[in-house]
RNA sequence: GCUCCUAUAGUGUAGUCCGGUUAAGCAUUUUGGCUUCUCAAGCCAAAGACUCGGGUUCAAAUCCCGAUGGGAGCACCA
């Protein structure tokens, strides 16, 4: 139960899979909601029947579940102030659209939107690249400003499409207190009569995200900074309605950058530069919409967290490394920096391998069992969890448990060749030789006693450490790269070590 | 073009509100070293920044003004 009335929302549109800034905006509101003891809700704005995208809405709470951020309220979840997708609230928008009508704050429009394209096109050809229907224009504009009541009523019944927009005041400012920005000033002659009902019937996302967000009673927007700009607009909204004095709270988050390059980060980027820039993998019909997520990757959800919450945060501290629990502890709208972060996946990978460091190897061989069993690896439990404690410490992201050590589970697929004849020759051959016999003869089989008798068998043959142990290495694994070769021993087990080093050796005789 | 936002190393940031004890801290990245059977990991070290120009002041990354750079928005999309 939350125990202060605090209530912030999380708002994504349905459109497609939820990229990686929508997210960061989620946890932010998780953590804030989290931190002042407030509800984090989950609302769905399908306003735009265009744009609606099978699948989306299912992405976004699979997204959500897989991060831990787990609303509250919302869609499937329910609460007492939804439903919570805007398509099911659409009687709502209307009613309160024709309020703004009645009191004089809103005003039905004509034009279609041919009329307004050709009116752009004609402004454009004069000069006037940035046409808007505004407090000047809505003048010589078709709507029930400047149409008789007769008129009006004629058009506004019998089906006739119309728009709703809201009349801008004349030369008034504008000016509220961002949480992250300060005092922020508009000027009215600057906004636009913005559309607040469509001729479908829907509303605009400016009508039906005051409207909800008044009814949800929501106490603190934290949403992108592409909404800085109309944010005007929603103020005018609240006012108009008469609810300003219950207005939330505004913080606007800076925008997630490219990595390289100018501009926000797109979701091109992921494939571009070949890092994820979705929360999941997103299936589309076509190859080039269809997107591999953090998870896919082999990022931790906490990583993927920890990574989000410093990407236009930081506690003011030295401290890089937190849970999600200690997030909601320390998070601070204060500390949310202003300008826009680039996205530095080698930071990314940094935390997702110190998390998997942290992470004991019984969770690790859990993770990585889907893995293995896609590359139909037949392996025990037992193997796979020996084999995550021997080789996390060199795994950045979970699918390197799959690269590094690929010769555990396929057996040596190539072989150094030039560092095997540096060193290969009779002689050594004839030790190998002796060593898989000892080998083969341990009977306490395990790093330890192996790597007493393997040492001991060096030094009484009056052999070289330096002349054994990388062609051992590579006749286990093919490379001179690896874990400590008494494990890799262990944990290969008797038979199949002696059989590999037999290989080898037959291998090594005809290079 | 117009409006709004923003500006510390390659990157993420601390410090900026309340100017001096920090010729700027941390992390990442890069490079070198130690360790080691190798590769990692770990540890140690190095390199690298206050956008510019004016002011105010005994003193400015910190305050003021201007310029420049970067970003976003300008739809019957959200």
């Amino acid at each position: 139960m939350p125990n202060s009335n605090i209530r912030v929302r999380f708002a994504p549109s349905p459109t497609g899979p939820l990229h990686i800034g929508g997210v960061r905006t989620a946890l932010y509101n998780y953590l804030f909601a989290k931190k002042t003891g407030g509800t984090f809700i989950l609302r769905i704005e399908d306003t735009d029947q265009g744009r609606y995208v099978a699948g989306a809405e299912d992405y976004i709470l699979k997204s959500l579940k897989w991060l831990g951020l787990d609303p509250e309220e919302g869609p499937r979840i329910g609460g007492e102030y939804g439903p919570y997708r805007q398509s099911e609230r659409k009687e709502m928008y209307g009613k309160y659209a024709m309020q703004l009508i009645e009191n004089g704050k809103a005003y039905y429009a004509f034009d279609t939107p041919e009329e307004l394209d050709a009116k752009r096109k004609e402004e454009a050809a004069k000069g006037n690249h940035n046409f808007r229907y505004d407090n000047v224009t809505r003048n010589e504009m078709k709507n029930s400003l400047t149409l008789s009541d007769t008129e009006v009523e004629q058009l506004t019944t019998n089906g006739n499409k119309f728009v709703i927009r809201l009349k801008i005041p004349v030369n008034e400012a504008v000016t509220f207190t961002d949480l992250v920005r300060e005092e922020v000033t508009f000027q009215t002659n600057e906004l636009d009569d913005k559309v607040l009902l469509k001729a479908d019937g829907m509303p605009t996302y400016h009508l039906a995200n005051i409207v909800d967000d008044h009814l949800m009673k929501i106490t603190h927007v934290i949403r992108g900074e592409e909404w800085l700009p109309s944010t005007g607009h929603h103020i005018l909204l609240y006012r108009a309605f008469g609810w300003e004095g219950s207005m939330p709270q505004f913080a606007h988050l800076p925008l997630i950058l490219k990595p390289f390059g100018n501009g926000k980060l797109s979701k091109r980027d992921g494939a571009k530069f070949n890092m994820p820039v979705f929360p999941l993998a997103w299936k589309a019909d076509s190859e080039k919409d269809s997107f591999l997520g953090f998870r896919e990757f082999g990022f931790l959800p906490e990583a993927a967290i920890n990574f989000l919450a410093f990407l236009g945060w930081n506690p003011g501290t030295e401290q890089e490394m937190f849970s999600l629990e200690e997030l909601c502890e320390t998070f601070s709208i204060e500390k949310i920096s202003k300008s826009g972060a680039r996205f530095d996946y080698d930071k990314a990978k940094w935390y997702n391998q110190q998390y998997v460091h942290a992470t004991d190897a019984a969770t690790l061989a859990k993770m990585t069992r889907p893995l293995v069993d896609v590359k139909e690896y037949e392996v025990s439990d037992e193997f796979l969890l020996s084999y995550c404690d021997l080789m996390k410490d060199r795994v950045v992201l979970l699918n390197d448990f799959l690269s590094e050590g690929n010769y555990f589970f396929e057996g040596v697929r190539e072989y150094d060749d030039k560092n095997i004849s540096k060193r290969w020759n009779p002689e050594i051959r004839r030790s190998f030789e002796a060593l898989s016999e000892l080998i083969n003869g341990t009977a306490d089989f395990n790093a330890n006693s192996l790597e007493t008798a393997i040492k001991n068998f060096i030094n009484g043959n009056n052999l070289k450490m330096g002349q054994i142990f990388p062609l051992l290495r590579i006749a286990l694994a093919g490379t001179m790269k690896g874990p400590d070769v008494f494990r890799m021993i262990e944990l290969l087990g008797k038979t199949e070590t002696v059989a590999r080093l037999k290989k080898a050796m037959d291998y090594f005789d005809k290079i």
